[in-house]
DNA sequence: TATTCATTTCATTTTGAATTGAAATCTCCG
DNA sequence: CGGAGATTTCAATTCAAAATGAAATGAATA
């Protein structure tokens, strides 16, 4: 089952949205949905590359392409996906301040907007998985390095290198990412 | 069974290297592995995090940390990893170029030589997997576009708006790319 | 050419992560 | 308070990707 490529959603499910005017926009249905799922598969591919679960994916990008608030009901049914992921995926992309919920005057149930800046969904990248991880192995090549002490000089002396060597690009790639976070803001 | 961080080779299959002449070395079964080790679980991470088989980094890893060049039984048996995995990925890593197969004079295997500079291993990441995903999304931004046409004059305005926001930061991304790869270069 | 060892291939298995779905919990309204 | 959604939680399931391992292939030697 492909994340979000699917136009699972049933047709009684969508009859929700104030039903289109137009005659002949019955024929193939809706073309406002079939945007909301194409964007919803393009973030999904987007949220799977940079190592995020696709389902954040496309909840953003069928938001991102709603004109109007959606509740968890509605997108459950628009994405044809479970109400376990959507709360999941909802409550994450909240946390990142990807999405706002709001709930309007006296309603039951909450609705959830896109910020249509992308940059949070990005940033959590950075944030959340490259400058962990980044953090990590630095730390353990620090203790390589201490464990090289111990070898035969001759080849301390080129593991020293090579060590170095990848500390440095870590370095590197430390210093960059401040570079990268202002590009994207 | 996590990746590489199990010092799985067992102690036989270890002695094929010249063996370790300091008495006390016997103790904690040679530094030098431990580093090779090491590297090969720094490196499985980072190559996690792109995306890749993590035994691709482990792979390089081990490589990197090794003075000698490594014939795929000594990979296969410092790693634990099947011949099978050994094989595909020091396919992957050559074709590569992130390391160097070599025929000694008249020997029968083919060892292996990391290429120290880390730029090939990253840079497949943004060549393989960024770049081509980056353009398949762009095409269907296109064809969404295309189908926004079809809407009422409200919805499309908006529409339009947003569809063409995705494509800037899209765009944005796209100029961004040959900048990282200088940066590494 | 026959033999041996190295390497590749690929059908099967494993494994880890995402997803499901239903029960538990929460929330608001009458 | 009681009840009707809405939402969360989490054990069980599903699924895709990676790893295995053994059989097929390849390459060098005698």
């Amino acid at each position: 089952m492909p994340p979000a490529s699917q136009a699972k959603a049933s047709l009684e499910t969508l009859g929700s949205a104030s039903a289109s005017r137009s005659p002949r926009a019955a024929a193939s249905p809706d073309p406002l949905l079939k945007i909301q799922l194409g964007m919803a598969g393009i973030f999904a591919d987007l949220a799977d590359l940079l190592g995020n679960p696709s389902s954040l994916g496309s909840i953003y990008g069928l938001l991102f392409a709603s004109l109007e608030p959606l509740s968890m009901d509605e997108i459950v049914g628009r994405l044809g996906i479970s109400t376990g992921t959507a709360s999941q995926g909802l409550r994450r992309l909240v946390e990142l301040a990807a999405v706002v919920p709001s709930k309007t005057d006296g309603e039951r149930v909450t609705r959830y907007t896109a910020k249509l800046e992308l940059r949070p969904f990005v940033a959590m990248f950075l944030e959340q998985r490259l400058f962990p991880r980044l953090k990590k192995s630095s730390e353990s090549l620090g203790s390589l390095d201490t464990l090289a002490q111990s070898l035969p000089p001759g080849a301390k002396k080129e593991l020293n290198l090579r060590l170095e060597r990848a500390s440095k690009w870590h370095r590197r790639a430390m210093t960059f990412l401040p570079i990268v976070r202002r590009f994207l803001g």
